[in-house]
DNA sequence: TTTATCTGGACAAAACTAGGACAAACTTGC
DNA sequence: GCAAGTTTGTCCTAGTTTTGTCCAGATAAA
């Protein structure tokens, strides 16, 4: 395994053909071919009949100098810098950004394996103690840092999602006190949130309404699974905590959304739910599933299952029915 | 190239094309070359075709030449300064461009305002306008743009807060849905978020703890006034809404801050806010005042002025008092 | 057979440069 | 308060560089 592949976390395994190449940076075919004749953007591998097989680590390059392209940059500026520094470069002008749709978005491919365990145990340690001594540079620095080195659902799977869970304990167990919990969430709300958007706007993405239903007052769960559905080519009308079901059923059906998304995490055991969960049910059409994930699922298994609803073991899992939807392979009901 | 950058100074390595200059100082080409030609506005660096390549410098002495020459600043004026100058000229000006934009509806000719009313109202009900089609991506494209015609604080004053203002009334009078004030607050609490992330920090800056005491939930007003401040050189710690006394005072002192502010919002009534604040002002130190603000402040007049908190009367008139109190002028209470 | 991809090159559109013209907006002097 | 001068944004021409698209003939895949 090359450094490069390890560091990245991209995969650099060739097996794309151009058109797919094409269709997932929307870029024409022709031109993909041009940038690698005249700036050698990507050198992609061949088949031994000389057809080119390009590698995620490809793709992900085209998309970036795509955007950056977007933002005003130069192809023969950005032609030659690493993957790293074009993260770097797309990410600094999309904080500036006006006339393009913006945000970081910095995209990962979803299959690229998660950082070893020690080191993002390392990472969540160094984020607490930044936490508890309220250092929000040093905060900001290494949430920002992580990112980096991982992709974006490798990084809210084994970093943002545990130190959540952390701060929630040692905040419960008195270890922690509640402003700093509050400094915490109140600046992942803000790193989270600019991560929500795709980097290539098109129009054409299916889209999906994320929220969290009445009484849970809890949303970076459900700003997770905004960010993270946008690296998979949806785009999510995010509705921010605590929205009634009727107001979530006018939302899907005035943007034409495909999906819903909830998270439940606190309190678990609210009366509201049952009711909320049964009317958004009711007065969406049938075919558009309604993912429900969180802590707090679990405790309503048996309603979520009489409801036809549907409840993703994990993120990954909620990517995967997602993948399947989009690309109209989905099942249904689980 | 740090995407946080901690440090003060501005990068000068000349890397940017004039494109990118024109899409992030919201000037066009020609008149970015035109003042060049001129006045020697920039003197950017060349590529080996004669391309201009411009520094980071460059681009924030454009940007704030733009707003100075907004306020009615000549270009002749300014064009000579340097970066630091221009600072202070448009962070001077952004004291009285707000009040006076207030009495131009009254009295003064159209052709006069620098920064026309009727020109923040187009902004608003274009911004409401995509509120309610949920076109998400123009609500973000004209936050940005809007951004990039004034600075910062007359940004929040004359946009944000009156947008706020027409979306809760509208939703109140059942004009608006929920769904739209909930996709509407998610976008401006990222976007207000990002904000103070333009700012760039010494470590040397007052701190400033902000939030909303127990049982108010509306954290906008908290999250514009620690915008706000970062402009003037302080370090907000913002703790989000809906946070005890006692946090808010050992958050203070942990963190060693030198005021408080404290938004009041809805519900105006809540039997919690004396006790809160009550508690809040005997837990700190006499010498940190207490800055409470938002609509629901004048609710609480007689409470805020038994137990010597500040009340100031428009964000404006916070700003005043902290820049007094950042400098070792500040006289107390009002 | 039909469709997709390959190479190499041609061509055209877009973007940038320099210099200058022009009119509207603004200032100054009387 | 008016006329003359100045400032300033926009536009034009003409030449260069950069970039996107298209074509032709050949090979491979469906």
């Amino acid at each position: 395994m090359a450094t490069l592949e390890t560091i990245s976390s991209v995969d650099t395994s060739p097996r794309h053909p151009i058109r797919l190449v094409a269709n997932r940076t929307g870029l024409t075919v022709d031109l993909i071919r041009a940038w690698e004749k005249r700036y050698h953007v990507v050198e992609p591998a061949r088949s031994d009949t000389k057809r080119r097989l390009y590698s995620d680590y490809d793709i992900e390059r085209l998309r970036l100098i795509r955007i950056a392209k977007q933002n005003g940059r130069r192809l023969v500026d950005v032609a030659p810098l690493t993957l790293e520094a074009l993260r770097d470069v797309v990410s600094e002008d999309s904080r500036y950004e006006i006339s393009q749709d913006v945000q970081a978005e910095i995209y990962r491919p979803s299959w690229t394996s998660p950082l070893e365990s020690s080191e993002s145990a390392d990472d969540i340690d160094a984020l607490l103690f930044s936490v508890q001594t309220m250092d929000q540079h040093r905060f900001d620095q290494l949430l920002q840092e992580g990112l980096v080195r991982q992709s974006l659902p490798a990084f809210l799977q084994t970093v943002i999602g545990p130190l959540l869970a952390e701060i929630g304990e040692s905040t419960r167990l008195g270890k922690m006190r509640i402003a700093h919990e509050h400094m915490a969430t109140a600046h992942l709300r803000t790193f989270i949130g600019a991560l929500r958007f795709r980097e290539t706007y098109t129009g054409n993405e299916p889209k999906i309404v994320i929220t969290t239903p009445t009484g849970q007052l809890h949303e970076l769960g459900a700003l997770m699974v905004a960010a993270l559905v946008s690296v998979d080519g949806w785009l999510p009308v995010y509705l921010g905590p605590n929205t009634p079901a009727d107001e979530i059923a006018a939302c899907a059906m005035q943007s034409g959304a495909r999906a819903v998304s909830l998270s439940l995490t606190y309190p678990a055991d609210d009366p509201r739910i049952p009711t909320e969960l049964t009317r958004l049910r009711s007065q969406l059409e049938s075919k558009i599933p309604v993912f429900v994930g969180g802590s707090a699922a679990s405790h309503h298994h048996e309603l979520i299952n009489r409801l036809g609803l549907l409840s993703p073991k994990s993120l990954d899992d909620l990517r995967h029915s997602l993948n399947m939807l989009r690309d109209n392979r989905f099942q249904g009901i689980a």
